[in-house]
RNA sequence: GAGGCGCUAGCUCAGUCGGUAGAGCAUCUGCCUUUUAAGCAGGUGGCCCCGGGUUCGAGUCCCGGGCGCCUCACCA
């Protein structure tokens, strides 16, 4: 990190040879930036206050003619980044960009004065200035600013990516995500969206009276979901500590506690593979509602998500990677049981003989441990053969018992749980389910789990007492539910890559 | 973790059979006071990802390594 006092420190930045091989570019801005120092300009103030934004002045002044902003002139000051620069010798074009957009200016030497002028002659594409002055259009009708004063606000030092291909070296983008979002509108785009998504979705719970919280991310025990955590260590507590794999666990305490409504956007952490579709750390909803069954969550994500669209995209048909998605409702729901049967040629046994189920398994070509429960078995089968049938929304629901440890049972058939996994292109959107409030039921089901762990499946779930001992006050019937927020949004922002919508996405280094 | 592809100027990219390292944009100098990737003329700029090897000679061929992307496996 440089940090730069003054001419002193220029000039040694300059006379450096080691280290970092600098642009030329580089060391003739730092000339212009000495340059200004010696013409008593100080080339980063911190003293301008732009009256409006370059996308506010677009928008109020489009329909006025070039005839009447003669006749009664327009004043505006906006400041941003010098992103092009069209020179005349005497006069200049630059398009100025801020958060709001780009608007041109016309800085021309008669009008700004030598001493101003000779400022701008050490600017850059790239710099931060500062520009007032009446708008006028020029003569191929571009609303533009005639800068009366302008303000140089920040000299950079590194040149900018080309202004033409932008910047498209996948790797530098993801390190230098600025250059990224400085440069590539689309970029800019899809966070902007991102934003708008995690708005919507608060509102939208908030409308219903759930009440947003924050749980613990350092967890003494990584419990609420099947994953490998993260681990770490805090010294003063002289404690192993694990970053969260899920809330779930404390936020049906808080359910317990008679919040009754809660969920919480919030990272969380898994030490597992990276890929398109995976980054170690990725932001999760997770809700729970008191009194409500995965039955009626269906019904609200069918809503939310619908209504998401809608108010996002404009409509409820959407692309993905050039597939057509529609999201009006009703989406289809179908039973994991079914859709085995549907998309495959099983036959109605291998639900009820787990052997049946092994051979099954086997002859498509799974490779499945003889120790790997019936329900296991069963959803291995599931997610060869079915899973990635379901393009357009669809629930899912009926997950064997042992993959959902802390799912209530179905009152019909104790092998399957209310739950519903929400598919889409193939991909799981959200996870949801009526949740076990059966303390006894529950511990077993951890005793169960920790078996699990003793035959070497490290990501069964560990057992949690406490969360067993909060059951034991009582829990009100209760579902809840998780979407990962980050497939969320690629989905709808048509992102090939998750790294398309994680601003700094995991890179080795 | 396995396989495939990539890494050359600040950026985007060429680089033939192994024979002195190229273009466009940016930058610098000069001209130019309404341009739209402004224009014209002339310049500067390179650890060809790193390390070995083969060769008279390696950006190019071989081996090892780094980083990235894609596919597969695990996972959400």
């Amino acid at each position: 990190m440089i940090i730069f006092k003054g001419p002193d420190v220029e000039q040694k930045i300059l006379e450096q040879k080691t280290v970092e091989q600098r642009s030329g570019e580089f060391e003739q801005r730092l000339e212009k930036l000495k340059g200004l120092r010696a013409a008593g300009v100080e080339p980063y103030p911190n003293d301008f206050k732009p009256g409006t934004t370059a996308g506010a002045v677009s928008g109020e002044f489009s329909s006025l003619s070039k005839e009447e902003l003669a006749a009664n002139p327009r004043t505006v000051s906006v400041a941003g980044r010098i992103m092009a620069h069209r020179d005349f010798g005497k006069a200049s074009f630059v398009r100025i960009q801020d958060r709001s957009g780009s608007i041109q200016a016309y800085i021309k030497k008669d009008i700004l004065g030598d001493a101003a002028f000779n400022v701008f002659r050490l600017c850059d594409v790239g710099d931060i200035i500062g520009v007032e002055g009446p708008l006028f259009r020029t003569r191929t009708d571009e609303l533009t600013i005639e800068a009366k004063n302008l303000r140089l606000l920040s000299k950079g030092l590194s040149p900018l990516p080309e202004k033409w291909h932008g910047l498209k070296d996948v790797e530098a983008r993801y390190r230098q995500r600025y250059l990224d979002l400085m440069v590539n509108p689309e970029v800019k785009d899809v966070f902007l969206k991102r934003s708008r998504i995690v708005r919507f979705i608060r509102e939208f719970l908030v409308s219903r009276d759930y009440i947003e919280v924050e749980t613990p991310m350092l967890h003494p025990i990584a419990g609420g979901a099947a994953a490998k955590p993260f681990k770490t260590r805090h010294n003063a507590l002289d404690m192993d500590m694990y970053m969260r794999i899920a809330p779930e666990l404390y936020l049906k305490r808080l359910i317990v506690a008679g919040l009754e409504r809660v969920f919480e956007i919030n990272r969380n952490f898994r030490n597992e593979g990276v890929s398109t579709q995976h980054n170690p750390e990725f932001t999760m909803l997770e809700f729970y509602e008191a009194y409500a069954t995965f039955e009626d969550l269906i019904n609200l994500t069918e809503e939310m998500i619908s209504k998401l669209v809608l108010e996002l995209c404009g409509s409820m048909k959407i692309a993905y990677q050039r597939t057509e998605i529609d999201f009006t409702p009703p989406w289809t729901r179908i039973s994991v049981k079914d859709a085995i049967l549907k998309y495959s040629n099983a036959s109605g046994d291998i639900f009820t003989n787990k052997e049946k189920a092994m051979q099954f398994a086997q002859g498509l070509g799974l490779q499945i441990p003889k120790e790997l429960s019936h329900g296991k078995v069963i959803t291995e089968i599931f997610e060869k053969t079915a899973e990635h049938m379901f393009i357009q929304p669809t629930f899912c629901t009926h997950y064997p018992i042992e993959v959902s440890p802390l799912a209530r049972k179905n009152a019909q058939n104790p092998e399957i749980v209310d739950r519903f996994e929400l598919l889409v292109m193939g991909k799981e959107i959200a996870n949801a389910f009526s949740e076990l409030n059966d303390p006894v039921d529950q511990k077993e089901r951890f005793l169960k789990q920790q078996e699990e762990r003793a035959h070497g499946d490290l990501e069964a779930h560990e057992m949690d007492e406490d969360y067993v001992r909060a059951l034991e006050y009582g829990m009100p019937p209760t579902a809840g539910q998780g979407i990962g927020i980050d497939r969320l949004v690629m989905l709808l922002t048509d992102s090939p890559s998750i790294r398309d919508v994680i601003l700094f996405p995991a890179l080795r280094r």
